[in-house]
DNA sequence: CATGAATGAGGCTTCATTCAT
DNA sequence: CATGAATGAAGCCTCATTCAT
């Protein structure tokens, strides 16, 4: 009996997430998908039941990797602005190096026929009692959670995916909305 | 006899966009395509070339549909907040009323391998002049222009596309947003 | 637009029929069947929606075939000895000229799983009127109608199909078996 | 030990002939197999070399089990009439209580392929002795053993694979079918 | 212009079988 | 002996596209 390779499950897994970035989502097709692992097609069904529930797998996996890095990268002791530009700075820094499950996961979340049908913790609770906890301590204005997440993190997002613009471009711009994004959340 | 060419090529464009709702856009096949809009697959090809151009063409037409919609919305008699208000709530109507064409239109920009090989005008645009002229009369801050599209738009889609919510709540959080964009970029 | 091309859709069937002779029921791939039909794999499902509903489609219009066979070879001016005779031999002979044809069906009845979920309208009926008059008139005895194709036709079967033997032998088994049924079924 | 070995053995038998029932013969994956037998695929690869090995073996192995089942069940005391009686109710009986391997046994028959390459014993011949017997003893009328067989069985077969019946109306028909035998085959 | 027929290529998945433990 | 992992080949079917009317 031979034990199931953790190897080839990642290569797999990789696999499927550079493809999907390279050649969008329907390009990835299983013999590609294979091929670029290193195994073959019937090996894939060994790992996943379906393809779909491949990628449900694989979302799942990695729809919550961001706010997992996220808090690993702030600190209770900074003070609001600090905490703020962390925040933005680790998400921005996050889709920059992670391009290709940045891509799958947005590309996943914006397929209503495939993220219907997926179990679907909402993650983002990881990071709902950091944000309570310091609105409690008045760093942060009294908005609904919602709310701030969204204008937090969404307006980064449109700064992190423009490939139209430089790197020296894009820095600059998420300067400034760190600024933007202190003054409507921060108290003072 | 020209009329009926038209509703078929308009036929064609909505069952394009109802399809990719409803089944995603690897389930958008031509010949789907074709039955729901009443044709043969042969005649999708007397309208657009193949697939691929068929739908860079929709989403070229409607990409821009959203910022046309917005500027039909306002007046430039209004007041900044007024002005600020109007944008959003009209941005979010849009994405309500528009299901189908929005979550077309999303799918395809997050989609590397269709939207780098798109001709791709900026349909943004038209509605440059109308964020800049703010800024000159004082009313906006003086904030990069991508920027404030970034904040004044990007925090609402995240309320709009919220499916979990029910109509009220989601209404509620717009009312709030809308005060902290205006709060954001409106001088004073 | 094309016409269907009946030359085609009994080409497929042909080959249906000679593949499941050949190489039996498993054996008659669809690209196997397309190969020998001499079209494309997907023709086949321009005349057949899938393969199971391919083979129900067949199997319904060959399985009443030998009973109208044995209707045009029987007058009903034929005393009853030479009708039991003309019954069985047409019965032979059919299977031995229609051996495909045969044993398409016969593989197809025998499988629970094809047979159950197929439409089936039994269509020994056309016999049926036949059986019955002959008992009215009393030529045949007064045995139940199943009992009377079992015993006229079933016997005869397995000489038909024994291919272990010589022709010869065969006609001699046929010879006798014409015999015995008509002892068996036949008043006086 | 010995003794499981044996039990494996034997369920994989069973799941070959209960799958083929049910999904029909192509519906018998060695997986399948495996899985209803609660062994790994590679397990069967033990017992029998191929696949089509196995089939055979199981065939030769149910294929005589019915007559052995008649002899067990007829005894050289009785008389003609009784006789027939018993091996018409037996083998009855026997399709019955044996659903599943009787339809392997036939669905196997019938497909050419794998009849003709089968090693084939004819397990008929340890009926024969008993059949040319009666004839010796004038017991039973001197047709052609082959023809007896087909009149003593294969309408009986007719009856008893007849699903669109009830029981009663079976046992109604096979009464009869009894008598009409009986005097078919048995002098005076 | 419009069509349904036709197709080779490729989609996903399962197959019978072998490998390595 | 027994296993689950692994696989190339092949299964059915649908795809985007073209043909012929």
């Amino acid at each position: 009996m031979r034990k199931k390779d953790d190897e080839k499950e990642r290569s797999i897994k990789e696999a499927v997430i550079k493809l999907i970035l390279e050649e969008g989502f329907h390009g990835a097709s299983i013999s590609k998908i294979a091929k670029m692992a290193g195994v073959s097609p019937a090996t894939v069904y060994i790992y996943y039941e379906n393809k779909e529930n491949m990628l449900q797998n694989i979302y799942n996996e990695y729809s919550e990797d961001i706010f997992d890095y996220l808090l690993s990268c702030v600190d209770l002791k900074m003070d609001g602005q600090q905490l703020i530009e962390i925040l933005i700075r680790s998400y921005y820094n996050y889709i920059i190096q992670n391009k290709e499950i940045f891509s799958f996961v947005e590309q996943f979340s914006n397929c209503p026929s495939l993220v219907n049908s997926c179990s679907g913790k909402k993650g983002v609770c990881h990071i709902y009692s950091l944000i309570e906890d310091m609105k409690k301590k008045q760093i942060i204005k009294n908005y609904r959670y919602d709310n701030l997440l969204a204008i937090i993190f969404y307006p980064v997002k449109a700064i992190a995916v423009d490939n139209h613009k430089s790197e020296a471009e894009r820095a600059d711009l998420l300067k400034e909305m760190i600024i933007i994004i202190q003054d409507a959340v921060l108290i003072q």
